[in-house]
DNA sequence: TATGAATGAGGATTCATTCAT
DNA sequence: CATGAATGAATCCTCATTCAT
């Protein structure tokens, strides 16, 4: 890739990345184009050289967060300690995702319904790649021995919801920090699973 | 209350509901007053003599809402049952509501940021009063040795987040009935606390 | 009609023929929403309360006067008196139209590539019927032993390629009054006949 | 001239024929420069090198067209055929422009308004020496006894008005071919001076 | 010469809100 | 009470134009 390719691949990151910082602020209909340009210190005009237009940008924005996300998760799950070591650096790592990129969080979780069919698609795959990481790690765990026999899709269910909810209370100075609901999670969640 | 109040009252109920149902469809921005209108059969003038304004007529629906959902709670909790059956319906209650109620539930669930500080207040005290239900069960639970000891606020955002979840996979036409969730996620989250 | 309904009946007629003299001045595109509005003394925002869109209002721009052409020319066609008078009387009332009404002219005789299949139907049938008037006198006259027997298509459209030419040149300081020239152009025109 | 001039006349040339193109196929503000630029692999940046701005492409564009119709109706006007003949010729050669370069065409027959008094000034000039050439033919067969004494400008508007007219519904698969039109017209229009 | 990037002025459209009737 | 009509601010988007490289 080319010295200027590479220039216009981080400016559009950049703008993706102010984009789901504000659309998260105020939902996506609430972030307006002016807002996200003026916050990279650009004109509106500008965005529309990066981006045919808002729903482009929209649609942009999930896909970078949730490539980025199943990544990240694969580190983890390709490692070769126990499955349950495993599953308790994911539910660590989510979370982790959860508090501290609560902006970008969202758009793993929640799908946005102004898309159009062909743009939800692959979207809707990325999402169902990140689930199926749960459910590989909790499968294996229970043919190994590690785990009990559960309804593996509920069980994944319960722990993304129970995790992707820790957004909704958590406040920096609350009683509890990351750390510690990190390990009060893993524990309780574990128990699932046991 | 005069027929007329009573009215007028009943009146507001219907907008608030067709509100919420639209709201919950499109977002709080994504919802006009055009189409609230509509679907009444009014038009945008008349909602106006009902309600300030906009944010207003929001701040209602949450109030309306918030209202019920507590008044239902309080029917399941204050039986005479075990703690664990008392827990079992709470959670049957909350899911039903996630699911039947999809609607009004993203109402109970997710606050809308757009609020002042005065309007913020007695919603977010009438969400804190449907939290404690549920605590107020696992404590008396654990004292009554029913239920082992645990952290109590965090095993409830555990609950309420799995519960939560929910209506973002929910289907009609998938493979479990929502008895058999209700079931299923008694079962698991009872687990918690065994 | 009630009351009421004429009277947006007449608003959408004003708003229309405003359209039309803009639209007619700068082209489609330079028309914008805003000088329609302001040469009504309306707002940007109160047109969108009679029109749809831009479309829209340039559709039924189309219509109006396409319909009213329509009426007008039927009045001449369906008189008693021969088929050259007659002839005379639409080749003048066309010259008029082309002179004194140039601004919704256009609207007749040039198509406007902007609109849907759906749309473009209705306006094609309209101005297939003001065409076949021509046609019909024409033939009728070739019947009656009035005119001489031509190929009745081509020469209908000499006719009106000749006549909608008109405006691109009649100044009305020129050296022909409107009535010579309805009276020259009906003298050679006919000849095409004899 | 110079080779690199020679190379800059070029690629106005070609500059202006894309120009023409999309301008009659959207209309003067339909054509944005991007697609003018597209058509030819360039980047808008670089029409502003040959161009100072849109309305001297504009301008260019009908000066252009103009010249080159100008250069060759003098051909048909300046042989020694019959004046009828020649006539004859020049419906042929104008009906060709009519249907085969229509883009073209209409820079000639519909002036723009959007240009200033000076610029206006010579492309009027060069449509009116278009026009004399047929008056000069019409007069000259007047005077040699071929065609019959008429209005001269009144015959010359009805037939350049009845030709312009011919794209407007000319189909590529219709009843008549170019050659059964030009034929045809020809005849009736001859008709008018016979 | 050519281009990529940026800009700002407009233009279409939406929508909460107001108000006379 | 209800509504039709009007408004204006906000928003998305387009495009001619500029300019550093």
């Amino acid at each position: 890739m080319k010295r200027s390719e590479m220039k216009v691949k981080k400016k559009k990151e950049d703008i993706i990345l102010s984009a789901i910082a504000i659309m998260n602020r105020q939902g996506t209909k609430g972030a307006t184009m002016e807002q996200i340009a003026a916050e990279l210190l650009m004109t509106k005009g500008s965005l529309y050289y990066y981006f045919r237009n808002k729903e482009d940008l929209i649609f942009q924005c999930h896909v970078l967060v949730l490539s980025r996300a199943n990544e990240d998760i694969q580190q983890v799950v390709s490692s070769d300690k126990s499955y349950e070591e495993r599953l308790r650096e994911m539910i660590a790592l989510h979370i982790d995702y959860a508090i501290n990129e609560k902006e970008t969080f969202n758009m793993i979780i929640r799908p946005d319904k102004t898309f159009a069919e062909d743009q939800l698609q692959p979207l809707f795959e990325k999402r169902a790649i990140y689930s199926r990481f749960f459910d590989e790690i909790i499968e294996r765990g229970i043919e190994s021995g590690e785990f009990e026999k559960v309804d593996v899709r509920m069980v994944r269910m319960i722990l993304l919801g129970a995790m992707n909810w820790i957004q909704q209370w958590y406040k920096e100075d609350g009683k509890k920090s990351i750390e510690e609901i990190q390990q009060v999670y893993a524990d309780y969640l574990i128990k699932l699973l046991k």
